[in-house]
DNA sequence: CATGGTCTTGCATTGGGATGCAATGCCATG
DNA sequence: CATGGCATTGCATCCCAATGCAAGACCATG
């Protein structure tokens, strides 16, 4: 979009780059406040000068510069979004709904895609060179890397994750009260042999998750077995192998740490031990992704209410933007117990 | 992040916000060029002042404005993704891999997130405002929207796409010759009767499969009947649904857009009409998604080759963001057969 | 010691828009 | 017609880092 001024000799040239509003001002015979005003809601313009800038600058293709505005602003209406597990089923979701509404406050999402839980701080000083007005972190924070976000006055909100130790604004969906459900309906079923896979461990949901169902099977009198997974679909696989061999008894209830890890575990119980699901082995996930409701699962889980989740993150996010003073706020959700079929949930079973 | 400077009568005062290269230059006791050469490679600076810098900098916690370094080098270091289908299994993984590949040549994404293949105008507006360095976009972008990048001087590569008409830079996964694969092994293997899930129309992606497959079908003597899909889980479900109340004959064969909606017809056959897969019917589809190699499925299909593609259509924009005079080029990528056990694909039968 | 060359460094300016303040215009009122 | 009040507009300045240019530092050579 080339921008185009008139020198003293009426001759029209023509620079590079986009137009600027000074370029908009000229054409439209007003200042260039009078432009910026024009972009600004809440300036005070009249409407007819307000008009022939606007047609102005539809000719000349002109848009505020963003990067000048911010810098003067100090606001980007960028927000950071940090997400370990993209390839993960559970989190695409949560991250285009996040998108979206961010987008509904003229906010734009600045994505870090990280490989593991605590890959970070390679990617922390990216946040504050450009300035970001807040950050929704799905990964592993520490508290000294808390502390930069609060030394710094960038307003974060944890997405299913707390702070360790302090208090830090977050959204999370109660795992140990969705774990306690499983466990108390699997018990309550008569289930007696149970093994546990549970998430890597840089995360906080496995920790959670497993925690929250070790702690109710013990106050129930049970034990369970628990082997080590990484929430994909493999670990299921691999993780109901090694149980199969941790144990003489036969192993009748599997509390994975995820559905993804459910769904492994199912293949393989069907398809490598011939196991029926959930008439020999009942199996309960967690997160209620897309494919735990496929017709060859049908998982048994508590589903995580995302469009709740995500609209109290950004919610969160943005009166912490307005005022940076607003104290730490946890907010918990509860799961969405899905009876589904894998797990044999009822008395009579 | 406070900034500090001395005043005249030696008190350190406090400002708020975080400390500029004027701040890091005062208590290094050098000029704010000096800084800035610090933190620009390529920049002609001593070593030990360099250190002095890099200290005063560290205590400060002070990095550069991306904002207003942007301004000047006219280099936001963004590039915008857009995406349509983020829920759809295919492309978590795609923008994972984009994000971390633009991540090592330090450029970041800015993410957007799009409903509908078509929704890109609503957004367009911000690409602008951003002056982001190039694009990648995995959505439908028309004539007139290519051209305004293009007189904005913004290089765009389009994912799995092509420009309709001209010639637009673009990285694409040889679907036409995938379904020509894919409808030459059914056929061989003694399929007769045909049947096709699309994706929605606005998708090209779906035009070239659908068009592939029939084309292909075509040459080789056969027809196919033909429902409307939406790319999604349900979509399979409701086609096979469809199609097996229009025809007397016994669909033996079952071509779907993409992997999601051959699950949901492999499932929906199974549970629903007790169609045993791939014995009595016959199911590909495309892509070659994580779950498509699940047990439960193992679907024939194709893959495509993810990791080869991102990092085409990452060097493809970065080359022409150094050089914007590059001419348009099309790269092509086979897709990988994945037999799978979905469909019989060998003329024994 | 004078001269020339290479490295470093600082000065001054630039980039594009936002905004406090002062100036202008306009209308209504007395 | 003079005055007050309000809405609109422009001027000048600021935000922060990058960079062309020239000055300075330092060394080596003749």
């Amino acid at each position: 979009m080339p921008k185009q001024s008139e020198n003293a000799s009426g001759l029209t040239i023509t620079r590079p780059g986009p137009s600027t509003s000074y370029d908009v001002a000229l054409r439209a015979g007003v200042s260039q406040s009078a432009v910026s005003r024009c972009f600004r809601p809440g300036s005070s313009i009249a409407p007819k000068t307000r008009a022939r800038v606007l047609a102005a600058a539809r000719e000349l293709g002109y848009y505020p510069n963003a990067m000048a505005s911010g810098l003067i602003t100090k606001r980007s209406n960028l927000v950071a979004v940090f997400i370990s597990n993209l390839t993960n089923l559970y989190y695409p979701e949560v991250l285009a709904e996040i998108t979206r509404r961010l987008s509904d406050h003229g906010i734009r999402v600045l994505l870090f895609a990280l490989q593991a839980e605590s890959d970070v701080d390679a990617l922390l000083d990216q946040v504050w060179r450009y300035r970001v007005d807040g950050a929704i972190v799905a990964a592993r924070l520490s508290t000294e890397q808390l502390g930069d976000f609060a030394r710094r006055g960038v307003p974060v909100v944890l997405y299913n994750r707390f702070g360790e130790g302090e208090a830090v604004p977050s959204v999370c969906c109660d795992s140990v009260g969705g774990e306690r459900q499983l466990v108390e309906l699997l018990v309550a079923a008569g289930h007696s042999v149970f093994g546990i896979i549970s998430g890597p461990d840089d995360s906080y949901v496995s920790q959670e998750r497993v925690n929250g169902a070790q702690r109710r099977l013990h106050e129930l009198g049970r034990e369970a077995l628990l082997v080590k997974g990484a929430f994909d679909y493999e670990s299921g696989d691999a993780g109901l192998r090694t149980l199969m061999t941790m144990t003489d008894r036969k192993l009748d209830a599997l509390i994975c740490a995820n559905d993804l890890m459910a769904i492994g575990a199912i293949d393989c119980a069907r398809e490598n031990y011939g196991i029926a699901v959930p008439h020999d082995l009942s199996i309960v996930g967690f997160d209620g992704v897309a494919p735990a409701m496929w017709a060859s699962y049908c998982l048994s889980t508590v589903r995580q209410p995302v469009r709740r989740m995500t609209e109290a993150a950004v919610s969160m996010l943005m009166e912490r933007i307005e005022d940076p003073e607003l104290p730490p706020e946890v907010r918990t959700f509860a799961g969405k117990l899905i009876e589904g079929t894998s797990a044999r949930l009822k008395a009579a079973g």
